[in-house]
DNA sequence: GCAGCCGATGACACCAAGTGTCATCGCATA
DNA sequence: TATGCGATGACACTTGGTGTCATCGGCTGC
Protein backbone atom coordinates (compact mmCIF):
# COMPACT_ATOMS: atom_id res chain seq x y z
CA UNK A 1 0.00 0.00 0.00
CA UNK A 2 2.11 2.79 -1.15
CA UNK A 3 2.08 6.69 -0.22
CA UNK A 4 -0.30 7.73 -3.09
CA UNK A 5 -2.84 4.94 -2.60
CA UNK A 6 -6.79 6.56 -2.50
CA UNK A 7 -8.48 7.03 0.27
CA UNK A 8 -6.29 7.20 3.55
CA UNK A 9 -8.49 8.62 5.61
CA UNK A 10 -10.75 5.68 5.22
CA UNK A 11 -7.60 3.22 4.90
CA UNK A 12 -6.50 4.73 8.78
CA UNK A 13 -10.35 4.10 10.12
CA UNK A 14 -9.95 0.75 9.24
CA UNK A 15 -6.52 0.20 10.29
CA UNK A 16 -7.38 1.72 14.07
CA UNK A 17 -10.86 -0.24 14.31
CA UNK A 18 -9.31 -3.37 13.79
CA UNK A 19 -6.19 -2.13 15.80
CA UNK A 20 -8.13 -1.46 18.80
CA UNK A 21 -10.32 -4.27 18.64
CA UNK A 22 -7.27 -7.00 18.77
CA UNK A 23 -4.89 -4.94 20.99
CA UNK A 24 -7.05 -2.93 23.10
CA UNK A 25 -7.01 0.88 22.70
CA UNK A 26 -4.08 1.93 25.13
CA UNK A 27 -1.63 -0.83 23.85
CA UNK A 28 -2.43 0.56 20.45
CA UNK A 29 0.26 3.17 19.36
CA UNK A 30 -0.70 5.61 16.74
CA UNK A 31 2.79 4.49 14.99
CA UNK A 32 1.14 0.68 14.42
CA UNK A 33 -2.05 2.44 12.94
CA UNK A 34 -0.15 4.46 10.58
CA UNK A 35 1.89 1.68 10.07
CA UNK A 36 -0.74 -0.69 8.55
CA UNK A 37 -2.50 2.25 6.94
CA UNK A 38 0.64 1.92 4.99
CA UNK A 39 0.95 5.95 6.03
CA UNK A 40 2.98 8.01 8.99
CA UNK A 41 1.99 9.56 12.25
CA UNK A 42 1.93 12.27 10.98
CA UNK A 43 -0.53 11.86 8.25
CA UNK A 44 -2.89 10.53 10.86
CA UNK A 45 -3.19 13.73 12.78
CA UNK A 46 -3.78 15.27 9.54
CA UNK A 47 -7.07 13.45 9.42
CA UNK A 48 -7.90 12.97 12.92
CA UNK A 49 -7.03 15.59 15.66
CA UNK A 50 -6.47 12.99 18.15
CA UNK A 51 -6.14 8.86 18.77
CA UNK A 52 -9.73 8.78 19.38
CA UNK A 53 -11.24 10.81 17.22
CA UNK A 54 -10.85 8.32 14.43
CA UNK A 55 -14.17 6.13 16.05
CA UNK A 56 -16.21 9.34 15.75
CA UNK A 57 -15.79 10.31 12.45
CA UNK A 58 -19.60 9.45 11.50
CA UNK A 59 -20.61 11.77 14.21
CA UNK A 60 -20.35 14.78 12.98
CA UNK A 61 -22.89 13.55 9.70
CA UNK A 62 -25.37 12.26 12.36
CA UNK A 63 -25.14 14.72 14.47
CA UNK A 64 -26.62 17.29 11.40
CA UNK A 65 -29.02 14.60 9.66
CA UNK A 66 -30.98 14.76 13.39
CA UNK A 67 -30.83 18.52 13.29
CA UNK A 68 -31.99 18.93 10.16
CA UNK A 69 -35.30 16.48 10.81
CA UNK A 70 -35.50 18.19 13.99
CA UNK A 71 -35.84 21.89 12.65
CA UNK A 72 -38.31 20.11 9.72
CA UNK A 73 -40.76 18.38 11.88
CA UNK A 74 -44.19 19.70 12.26
CA UNK A 75 -45.23 22.86 14.10
CA UNK A 76 -47.54 21.08 16.23
CA UNK A 77 -45.06 19.03 17.28
CA UNK A 78 -43.79 19.61 21.29
CA UNK A 79 -40.13 19.92 21.75
CA UNK A 80 -39.91 17.01 23.30
CA UNK A 81 -41.77 14.97 20.28
CA UNK A 82 -39.02 16.86 17.64
CA UNK A 83 -36.58 15.62 19.63
CA UNK A 84 -37.69 11.86 19.36
CA UNK A 85 -38.14 12.68 15.54
CA UNK A 86 -35.08 13.50 14.89
CA UNK A 87 -33.17 10.48 17.14
CA UNK A 88 -35.21 8.23 15.60
CA UNK A 89 -33.71 9.21 11.94
CA UNK A 90 -30.62 7.97 13.98
CA UNK A 91 -32.15 5.07 15.23
CA UNK A 92 -32.72 3.84 11.73
CA UNK A 93 -29.35 4.81 10.59
CA UNK A 94 -27.66 2.53 13.52
CA UNK A 95 -30.19 -0.78 12.90
CA UNK A 96 -29.37 -0.49 9.73
CA UNK A 97 -25.84 -0.91 10.39
CA UNK A 98 -25.99 -2.90 13.72
CA UNK A 99 -23.46 -5.27 13.16
CA UNK A 100 -20.67 -2.03 12.34
CA UNK A 101 -22.15 -0.03 15.18
CA UNK A 102 -21.54 -2.69 17.78
CA UNK A 103 -18.24 -3.51 16.83
CA UNK A 104 -17.38 0.02 17.61
CA UNK A 105 -19.93 -0.01 20.53
CA UNK A 106 -17.72 -3.17 22.04
CA UNK A 107 -13.96 -1.01 21.46
CA UNK A 108 -15.70 2.35 23.10
CA UNK A 109 -17.25 0.52 25.91
CA UNK A 110 -13.83 -1.16 26.73
CA UNK A 111 -11.94 1.83 27.55
CA UNK A 112 -12.78 5.03 29.68
CA UNK A 113 -11.18 7.53 27.23
CA UNK A 114 -13.15 6.13 24.48
CA UNK A 115 -16.44 6.71 26.87
CA UNK A 116 -15.59 9.80 27.55
CA UNK A 117 -15.18 11.07 24.10
CA UNK A 118 -18.59 9.47 23.25
CA UNK A 119 -20.10 11.30 26.18
CA UNK A 120 -18.76 14.42 24.63
CA UNK A 121 -20.23 13.91 21.46
CA UNK A 122 -23.33 13.09 23.11
CA UNK A 123 -23.22 16.55 24.80
CA UNK A 124 -22.46 17.86 21.17
CA UNK A 125 -25.46 16.56 19.65
CA UNK A 126 -27.99 17.57 22.95
CA UNK A 127 -26.47 21.10 22.06
CA UNK A 128 -27.00 21.21 18.16
CA UNK A 129 -30.20 19.87 18.81
CA UNK A 130 -31.53 22.37 21.53
CA UNK A 131 -30.22 25.03 19.25
CA UNK A 132 -32.14 24.08 16.14
CA UNK A 133 -35.45 23.65 19.05
CA UNK A 134 -34.81 27.79 19.53
CA UNK A 135 -34.64 28.02 16.15
CA UNK A 136 -38.42 26.74 16.22
CA UNK A 137 -39.25 29.16 18.93
CA UNK A 138 -38.52 27.04 21.97
CA UNK A 139 -37.68 28.77 25.27
CA UNK A 140 -33.92 28.91 26.42
CA UNK A 141 -34.52 26.62 29.21
CA UNK A 142 -37.04 24.18 27.78
CA UNK A 143 -34.65 23.62 24.24
CA UNK A 144 -31.70 22.10 26.44
CA UNK A 145 -33.89 20.27 28.86
CA UNK A 146 -35.87 18.66 26.06
CA UNK A 147 -32.37 17.86 23.87
CA UNK A 148 -30.93 16.53 27.11
CA UNK A 149 -34.40 14.63 27.60
CA UNK A 150 -34.59 13.09 24.86
CA UNK A 151 -31.04 12.07 24.52
CA UNK A 152 -31.32 10.46 27.77
CA UNK A 153 -33.83 7.81 26.61
CA UNK A 154 -31.61 7.37 23.55
CA UNK A 155 -28.30 6.99 25.65
CA UNK A 156 -30.33 4.22 27.84
CA UNK A 157 -32.29 2.46 24.86
CA UNK A 158 -28.79 2.34 23.50
CA UNK A 159 -27.24 0.72 26.49
CA UNK A 160 -30.13 -1.68 26.58
CA UNK A 161 -29.43 -2.58 22.90
CA UNK A 162 -26.12 -3.43 23.38
CA UNK A 163 -26.19 -5.50 26.22
CA UNK A 164 -29.04 -7.47 24.96
CA UNK A 165 -27.21 -8.39 21.15
CA UNK A 166 -30.21 -9.70 19.00
CA UNK A 167 -33.15 -9.64 21.07
CA UNK A 168 -34.55 -6.15 20.61
CA UNK A 169 -34.60 -3.75 17.64
CA UNK A 170 -33.46 -0.33 18.79
CA UNK A 171 -36.18 1.53 17.04
CA UNK A 172 -39.29 -0.02 19.50
CA UNK A 173 -37.06 -0.10 22.17
CA UNK A 174 -36.04 3.81 22.20
CA UNK A 175 -40.21 4.01 21.72
CA UNK A 176 -40.41 1.94 25.18
CA UNK A 177 -37.57 4.04 27.15
CA UNK A 178 -38.94 7.25 26.15
CA UNK A 179 -42.36 6.29 27.75
CA UNK A 180 -40.66 5.24 30.89
CA UNK A 181 -39.36 8.18 31.16
CA UNK A 182 -41.93 9.99 30.65
CA UNK A 183 -44.13 8.15 33.14
CA UNK A 184 -40.89 8.57 35.56
CA UNK A 185 -40.98 12.03 35.38
CA UNK A 186 -44.53 11.98 36.08
CA UNK A 187 -44.96 10.12 39.21
CA UNK A 188 -41.81 12.22 40.43
CA UNK B 1 8.58 25.73 50.91
CA UNK B 2 10.72 22.93 51.77
CA UNK B 3 10.35 18.99 50.50
CA UNK B 4 8.13 18.47 53.48
CA UNK B 5 6.27 20.80 54.01
CA UNK B 6 2.92 19.63 55.27
CA UNK B 7 -0.56 19.08 52.80
CA UNK B 8 1.35 18.73 49.43
CA UNK B 9 -1.50 17.93 47.69
CA UNK B 10 -4.08 21.01 49.21
CA UNK B 11 -0.76 23.02 47.64
CA UNK B 12 -0.84 21.28 44.28
CA UNK B 13 -4.56 22.08 44.17
CA UNK B 14 -3.75 25.49 44.72
CA UNK B 15 -1.40 26.00 42.50
CA UNK B 16 -3.12 24.44 39.57
CA UNK B 17 -5.91 26.75 40.39
CA UNK B 18 -4.17 29.77 40.32
CA UNK B 19 -2.00 29.03 37.23
CA UNK B 20 -4.84 27.29 35.06
CA UNK B 21 -6.75 31.03 35.91
CA UNK B 22 -3.61 33.13 34.85
CA UNK B 23 -2.22 31.41 32.03
CA UNK B 24 -4.93 28.93 30.40
CA UNK B 25 -4.66 25.31 31.09
CA UNK B 26 -3.31 23.96 28.47
CA UNK B 27 -0.56 26.73 28.41
CA UNK B 28 0.34 25.66 32.00
CA UNK B 29 2.65 22.34 32.11
CA UNK B 30 2.25 20.13 35.45
CA UNK B 31 5.90 20.60 35.62
CA UNK B 32 5.12 24.44 36.45
CA UNK B 33 2.32 23.26 38.69
CA UNK B 34 5.13 21.05 40.83
CA UNK B 35 7.77 24.42 40.96
CA UNK B 36 4.96 26.78 42.43
CA UNK B 37 3.87 23.81 45.27
CA UNK B 38 7.69 23.35 45.78
CA UNK B 39 7.77 19.92 44.73
CA UNK B 40 8.20 17.48 41.84
CA UNK B 41 6.28 16.73 38.52
CA UNK B 42 6.16 12.89 39.87
CA UNK B 43 4.61 13.89 42.45
CA UNK B 44 1.96 15.83 40.89
CA UNK B 45 0.76 12.21 39.29
CA UNK B 46 1.17 10.77 42.95
CA UNK B 47 -1.66 13.32 43.86
CA UNK B 48 -3.36 13.02 40.69
CA UNK B 49 -3.98 10.87 37.87
CA UNK B 50 -3.77 13.63 35.36
CA UNK B 51 -3.62 16.76 34.67
CA UNK B 52 -7.15 17.88 34.77
CA UNK B 53 -7.85 15.63 37.83
CA UNK B 54 -6.32 18.09 40.18
CA UNK B 55 -9.34 20.17 39.65
CA UNK B 56 -12.02 17.58 40.53
CA UNK B 57 -11.19 16.24 44.10
CA UNK B 58 -13.67 17.26 45.64
CA UNK B 59 -16.18 15.34 43.26
CA UNK B 60 -16.05 11.69 44.98
CA UNK B 61 -17.18 13.44 48.30
CA UNK B 62 -19.52 15.40 46.97
CA UNK B 63 -21.27 11.97 44.86
CA UNK B 64 -20.78 9.61 48.28
CA UNK B 65 -23.31 12.71 50.08
CA UNK B 66 -25.83 12.65 47.04
CA UNK B 67 -25.82 8.99 47.02
CA UNK B 68 -26.24 8.29 50.74
CA UNK B 69 -29.13 11.04 50.98
CA UNK B 70 -30.88 9.66 47.84
CA UNK B 71 -30.59 6.35 49.36
CA UNK B 72 -31.90 7.38 52.87
CA UNK B 73 -34.90 9.22 51.58
CA UNK B 74 -37.67 8.11 52.67
CA UNK B 75 -39.38 4.54 51.10
CA UNK B 76 -42.25 7.18 49.72
CA UNK B 77 -40.06 9.21 47.70
CA UNK B 78 -40.48 8.49 43.89
CA UNK B 79 -37.37 7.48 42.25
CA UNK B 80 -37.22 10.88 40.70
CA UNK B 81 -38.01 12.52 44.16
CA UNK B 82 -35.29 10.53 45.90
CA UNK B 83 -32.62 11.89 43.04
CA UNK B 84 -33.68 15.76 43.74
CA UNK B 85 -33.78 15.17 47.23
CA UNK B 86 -30.23 14.15 46.83
CA UNK B 87 -29.02 17.20 44.75
CA UNK B 88 -30.61 19.19 46.18
CA UNK B 89 -27.62 18.86 49.37
CA UNK B 90 -25.41 19.05 46.34
CA UNK B 91 -26.77 22.62 45.54
CA UNK B 92 -26.77 23.75 48.97
CA UNK B 93 -23.13 22.39 49.39
CA UNK B 94 -22.35 24.60 46.64
CA UNK B 95 -24.19 27.65 47.55
CA UNK B 96 -22.17 27.87 50.81
CA UNK B 97 -19.31 28.20 49.04
CA UNK B 98 -19.86 29.85 45.23
CA UNK B 99 -16.92 31.99 44.94
CA UNK B 100 -14.39 28.83 44.86
CA UNK B 101 -17.34 27.20 42.49
CA UNK B 102 -17.51 30.01 40.41
CA UNK B 103 -14.29 30.53 39.72
CA UNK B 104 -13.31 26.56 39.25
CA UNK B 105 -16.43 26.81 37.09
CA UNK B 106 -14.79 30.06 34.80
CA UNK B 107 -11.78 27.69 34.66
CA UNK B 108 -13.24 24.14 33.58
CA UNK B 109 -15.58 26.15 31.34
CA UNK B 110 -13.12 28.06 29.32
CA UNK B 111 -11.26 24.53 28.23
CA UNK B 112 -12.84 21.43 26.09
CA UNK B 113 -10.55 18.89 27.69
CA UNK B 114 -12.16 20.16 31.06
CA UNK B 115 -15.30 20.44 29.99
CA UNK B 116 -15.15 17.34 28.69
CA UNK B 117 -13.85 15.87 32.38
CA UNK B 118 -16.86 17.63 34.14
CA UNK B 119 -18.88 15.67 31.89
CA UNK B 120 -17.25 12.14 32.95
CA UNK B 121 -17.67 13.25 36.33
CA UNK B 122 -21.43 13.50 36.56
CA UNK B 123 -22.14 10.96 33.89
CA UNK B 124 -20.34 8.63 37.43
CA UNK B 125 -22.17 10.77 39.41
CA UNK B 126 -25.80 9.41 37.72
CA UNK B 127 -24.72 5.85 37.51
CA UNK B 128 -24.00 5.91 41.50
CA UNK B 129 -27.09 7.39 41.97
CA UNK B 130 -28.74 5.00 39.42
CA UNK B 131 -27.18 2.13 41.75
CA UNK B 132 -28.77 3.62 44.87
CA UNK B 133 -32.20 3.72 43.25
CA UNK B 134 -31.57 0.12 42.26
CA UNK B 135 -30.83 -0.71 46.01
CA UNK B 136 -34.30 1.22 46.67
CA UNK B 137 -36.12 -1.77 44.48
CA UNK B 138 -36.38 0.47 41.42
CA UNK B 139 -35.84 -1.15 38.00
CA UNK B 140 -32.92 -1.04 35.77
CA UNK B 141 -34.26 1.37 33.16
CA UNK B 142 -36.35 3.83 35.38
CA UNK B 143 -33.37 3.62 38.01
CA UNK B 144 -31.45 5.26 34.85
CA UNK B 145 -33.17 8.10 33.59
CA UNK B 146 -34.43 8.58 36.94
CA UNK B 147 -30.63 9.87 37.84
CA UNK B 148 -29.90 10.81 34.16
CA UNK B 149 -33.49 13.34 34.43
CA UNK B 150 -32.75 14.78 37.48
CA UNK B 151 -29.25 15.34 36.87
CA UNK B 152 -30.05 17.16 33.23
CA UNK B 153 -32.09 19.48 35.72
CA UNK B 154 -29.00 20.13 37.95
CA UNK B 155 -27.07 20.53 35.03
CA UNK B 156 -29.15 23.17 33.31
CA UNK B 157 -29.68 24.83 36.82
CA UNK B 158 -25.76 24.73 37.25
CA UNK B 159 -25.64 26.40 33.61
CA UNK B 160 -27.75 29.38 34.05
CA UNK B 161 -26.45 30.11 37.47
CA UNK B 162 -23.25 30.24 36.01
CA UNK B 163 -24.50 32.64 33.19
CA UNK B 164 -26.10 34.93 35.59
CA UNK B 165 -23.26 35.96 38.67
CA UNK B 166 -25.19 36.92 41.54
CA UNK B 167 -29.36 37.37 40.38
CA UNK B 168 -29.85 33.98 41.95
CA UNK B 169 -29.47 31.36 44.04
CA UNK B 170 -28.73 27.66 42.96
CA UNK B 171 -31.43 26.15 44.67
CA UNK B 172 -34.75 27.69 44.02
CA UNK B 173 -33.32 27.68 40.21
CA UNK B 174 -33.25 23.90 40.44
CA UNK B 175 -36.37 23.53 41.52
CA UNK B 176 -37.45 25.79 38.40
CA UNK B 177 -35.68 23.60 36.22
CA UNK B 178 -37.05 20.41 37.75
CA UNK B 179 -40.84 21.66 37.26
CA UNK B 180 -39.75 22.59 33.74
CA UNK B 181 -38.44 19.43 32.54
CA UNK B 182 -41.77 17.94 34.05
CA UNK B 183 -43.75 19.97 31.77
CA UNK B 184 -41.52 19.49 29.03
CA UNK B 185 -42.12 15.93 29.36
CA UNK B 186 -45.55 16.16 30.10
CA UNK B 187 -46.39 17.61 26.93
CA UNK B 188 -44.42 15.70 24.96
C1' DG C 1 18.76 7.64 72.64
C1' DC C 2 19.46 4.60 69.02
C1' DA C 3 18.40 1.20 65.16
C1' DG C 4 15.55 0.20 61.82
C1' DC C 5 11.21 0.37 59.34
C1' DC C 6 8.12 2.81 56.27
C1' DG C 7 5.64 6.25 53.69
C1' DA C 8 6.43 10.38 50.99
C1' DT C 9 9.41 12.60 47.87
C1' DG C 10 13.30 13.38 44.46
C1' DA C 11 16.12 12.09 40.43
C1' DC C 12 16.31 10.26 36.14
C1' DA C 13 15.40 7.68 32.16
C1' DC C 14 11.94 6.47 29.20
C1' DC C 15 7.58 6.00 26.12
C1' DA C 16 3.96 7.83 23.42
C1' DA C 17 0.73 11.71 22.04
C1' DG C 18 0.70 15.58 19.47
C1' DT C 19 2.88 19.75 16.74
C1' DG C 20 5.88 22.79 13.69
C1' DT C 21 8.48 22.95 9.66
C1' DC C 22 10.44 22.01 5.49
C1' DA C 23 11.27 18.77 1.72
C1' DT C 24 9.12 15.81 -1.66
C1' DC C 25 5.85 13.65 -4.59
C1' DG C 26 2.31 13.34 -8.08
C1' DC C 27 -1.53 15.47 -10.35
C1' DA C 28 -3.79 19.05 -12.94
C1' DT C 29 -3.73 22.76 -15.88
C1' DA C 30 -1.97 26.31 -18.77
C1' DT D 1 6.88 21.19 -20.73
C1' DA D 2 6.66 24.26 -16.86
C1' DT D 3 4.42 25.39 -12.80
C1' DG D 4 1.44 25.62 -8.96
C1' DC D 5 -0.91 23.05 -5.39
C1' DG D 6 -2.53 19.64 -2.17
C1' DA D 7 -1.19 15.50 0.22
C1' DT D 8 2.46 13.08 2.32
C1' DG D 9 7.14 12.06 4.45
C1' DA D 10 11.01 13.16 7.50
C1' DC D 11 12.52 14.79 11.61
C1' DA D 12 13.09 17.32 15.65
C1' DC D 13 10.73 18.96 19.56
C1' DT D 14 7.52 19.64 23.71
C1' DT D 15 4.80 17.66 27.14
C1' DG D 16 1.83 14.28 29.58
C1' DG D 17 2.50 10.31 32.02
C1' DT D 18 5.15 6.02 34.07
C1' DG D 19 8.78 2.80 36.10
C1' DT D 20 12.44 2.46 39.19
C1' DC D 21 15.60 3.27 42.57
C1' DA D 22 17.69 6.44 45.91
C1' DT D 23 16.81 9.47 49.75
C1' DC D 24 14.66 11.83 53.48
C1' DG D 25 12.37 12.23 57.88
C1' DG D 26 9.18 10.65 61.28
C1' DC D 27 7.74 6.82 64.17
C1' DT D 28 8.18 2.62 66.90
C1' DG D 29 10.32 -0.70 69.74
C1' DC D 30 14.00 -1.61 72.57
Amino acid sequence: MGRWEPNARGRLERAALELYREHGFEQTTVAQIAERAGLTKRTFFRHFVDKRDVLFSGAESLSETVVRTVREAPDSYSPLAAVAAGLEVAVALLQDRREDAHDRRAVVGANAELRERELVKMGMLAAAVAEALRGRGVGERAASLAADTGITAFRVAFECWGREPETQELGPLFCDVLKELKAVAAEG
